[in-house]
Parts: C-alpha cells; sequence; structure tokens
DNA sequence: ATAGAAAAGTTGAGTCGTTGCACTTTTTTA
DNA sequence: TAAAAAAGTGCAACGACTCAACTTTTCTAT
C-alpha cells in the first residue's frame, strides 16, 4: 500500500472519528460539517471527497453485515425455517447492541435523529436483494420470485418496525410470527 | 369562513398549483423554492410559512386516505379476513393509479426522484398507528398489539415493495400471500 | 367606530449541506 | 527525467431553510 492510499486512509479514519465524536458530544443537528472539518483540519470540500453525505460520516464501518444475514439463511441447521433462523439472528444482533455501552449511545444517538434513522434504514435496506437471492437458492425457488423477495423485504424491515416501541423485543417477535404462520384466520 | 382565511387558502393553493406544474414540466431537482414563489408572486419565505418544506408542495392533497384504509378494514363484508380485505384495497388503489393520465404522471415524478419516493413513502407511514387501531378493534385485541401493529405496518409497507418492481401486482399479490398464510413450511 | 391584539406577508441577512471550478501535489508512464 | 494522469485541496457559490425586524391586514373588545 503507497504512501498516498496511507494519508487517504488516515485523513478518512480522522474525519469519521472526529464526526462521532462530536455526534455524540453535541448532538448530530447541532455539529456542522465545517465542524468536522476543522476538527480534523481539512478543508469541508474534502470531507464529501471521502464521504458522500454528513450522514455516510456515522455509518462507515458497514462492511459485512450482508454476508452474515446471507449465511444465517444459507447455513441453517436441518429442521429450521428460514424466518425462524432469521429471527432468531435479529434478535441476537438486537440484544448485542444492548450489551456493548459504546453501540448503546450510537444507536440512541441514530434513533433520536430523524435524518440518521432515515439513513440507516436505506442503508440497511439495500441488503433486501442479496437476502432474497439467498432465500431463492436456499428453498430451490426462481431467482426473482416475488414471494422471497417479500419476506426479505419484511425480515429487513422488521427492525425498521420495532424501532421506537416499548418492548422491541416482542416486537421482532410478533412481526416474525405473522411472517411464519400468517395471519390467524379467524379475523 | 372569513376574507382572510379565504386568501390565504388562495396563495396556498396558487403555490401548490404552480409547484405542481413546474415540477411535472421541469422535473423536481430543477426547480427552485424561488421559481416556485415567484410564479405565486409571493416571497420566499412565504413559502414555508405554508409548507414546511419544499417536498410538502406536491403531497397537500393527502387528506381522506387514512379514513378509507380504516373504513375497509372495518366495514369489510362478513367472511374476509382483514388482510385478505387490505389487499382488495391495495390492489384497487394500485389499477385506479394507472388509470388516470394525470395521475400517471403524479406518479411517475414521484418515484423518479429520491428525495420524493422518501417523503411519500413517510407520508404514508403514518398512517401506521390509525390502521393497527383500526385492525385491533376489529378482531377483539387490545389496543396497542403488537401483532395487529406489525400487520398493519407490513401492510402499508407492501406498496414501498411493489415500488419499482417490473410487476407491481404481482409483488402485491405475493406479499399479501405471505402476510395471510405465512411461510410454506417446508422452507 | 376605534384602539389594540393577532396573524400574514415581506425583507434581508445568515446558516448549513453540497457542488463546480481552479489549483497544487503526488503518482504513474514514456 | 519529463509529461501526463490522478488525487487532494480550497474558494466561491447555489439552494433549502431559518431568524429577527417590520409593515400591513384582519379580528376582537370596548
Amino acid at each position: 500500500m503507497g504512501r498516498r492510499e496511507r494519508k487517504k486512509a488516515a485523513t478518512r479514519r480522522a474525519l469519521a472519528d472526529a464526526a462521532l465524536r462530536l455526534f455524540l458530544d453535541r448532538g448530530f443537528d447541532r455539529v456542522s460539517v465545517r465542524d468536522i472539518a476543522e476538527a480534523a483540519d481539512v478543508s469541508t470540500t474534502t470531507v464529501f471527497k471521502h464521504f458522500p453525505s454528513k450522514e455516510a460520516l456515522l455509518f462507515d464501518q458497514d462492511s459485512d453485515r450482508e454476508a452474515a444475514l446471507i449465511a444465517v439463511v444459507r447455513d441453517r441447521p436441518e429442521g429450521v425455517s428460514v424466518p425462524r433462523a432469521l429471527r432468531e439472528h435479529t434478535l441476537r444482533v438486537h440484544s448485542d447492541g444492548a450489551g456493548d455501552p459504546g453501540m448503546a449511545r450510537f444507536i440512541e444517538l441514530t434513533e433520536s435523529t430523524p435524518a440518521l434513522r432515515e439513513y440507516g434504514r436505506r442503508m440497511w435496506m439495500r441488503h433486501e436483494t442479496a437476502l432474497a437471492a439467498a432465500i431463492a437458492e436456499a428453498t430451490g425457488a426462481p431467482e426473482d420470485d416475488p414471494g422471497c423477495a417479500a419476506l426479505a423485504h419484511f425480515a429487513l424491515e422488521t427492525v425498521g418496525f420495532a424501532r421506537g416501541r416499548a418492548d422491541a423485543r416482542q416486537a421482532i417477535e410478533a412481526a416474525f410470527a405473522l411472517l411464519e404462520h400468517g395471519w390467524p384466520a379467524a379475523g
């Protein structure tokens, strides 16, 4: 890795670190991009050469959540249905977030700021097509089967549904119960 | 209704009309709020006294879609399940949109502009709690039952799922099939 | 009827996110 | 080693939106 790429990565990390620190300190809306640029000692224009938007400064470490989702579907134990495997994974990730205090602060920041909520949702929903393809392959359906796409969409959307609800765990379980067994025949 | 409120309503309509005309003509991103203000012969700050954002200029005639949703759940014929009633309603609204050419242009505008897609989704999802309450009442569940909330969320989200897909009708049907009967036991 | 409260509109200056253009620096290639 | 390509940086600017101060219009209470 050349000197150039090293410097680039350094300023990138400096920007993301400064942004996280300032956002946690003052709140997203009370920090301007100019503040972040100054804290990292670059010009505001440079910020946007590294990140496409102000929100993106916070969602830098995205990476391999998509791979985890696909693995969950493909490597589920015998006799475990796809929605059940996704339910376990969602609940696991959810309680992991509550464990780490740094992660908890991050989550509280994103959920209390509308712009970040929206952005986070969009980033999360980007995995829909990949997850749909994984489900289709796991069940032998055609790759663009709309039923698989619907399950992928709703399973991902579950975290958006649980967000802001009093009992998030219960919400996730209720949502997946609906996806697994359907609406009770009575109503 | 006094002269004052009449004038206020008049400038409001003038702004919304000018905005719709200019947006359809040039596209959302190629029209500035200044342009709209000038076309309606008011100052740009006045625009924001009437509408909270540029996007809101387009979604003015929201009104009674929520009432329609609730009526669909409450007044469904005997023996028709809630998700089935919502499915019929969704499909009906969808094909209505394709019929009216003015509505078709409106839909094409909103779907081709990311900012408008997001805004439209948010407006639509605002009906979630009201719909959840209607479902709870129709089925005798407690008002904040998470299962009812989940069905409301997913049923509304169906239009976001179908958006941008090749066969929207098929997507809506697949999504509601999942909500009605659950994921097939095999996978 | 008239004074005064309240609301609508205007204006102008300003903030903030974001982009285009010009410039410098670094890396690659001939 | 010179030239070209690429990447980084910064200034100025645009567009959405806000704030504060002020004018004009409408409503209300005496």
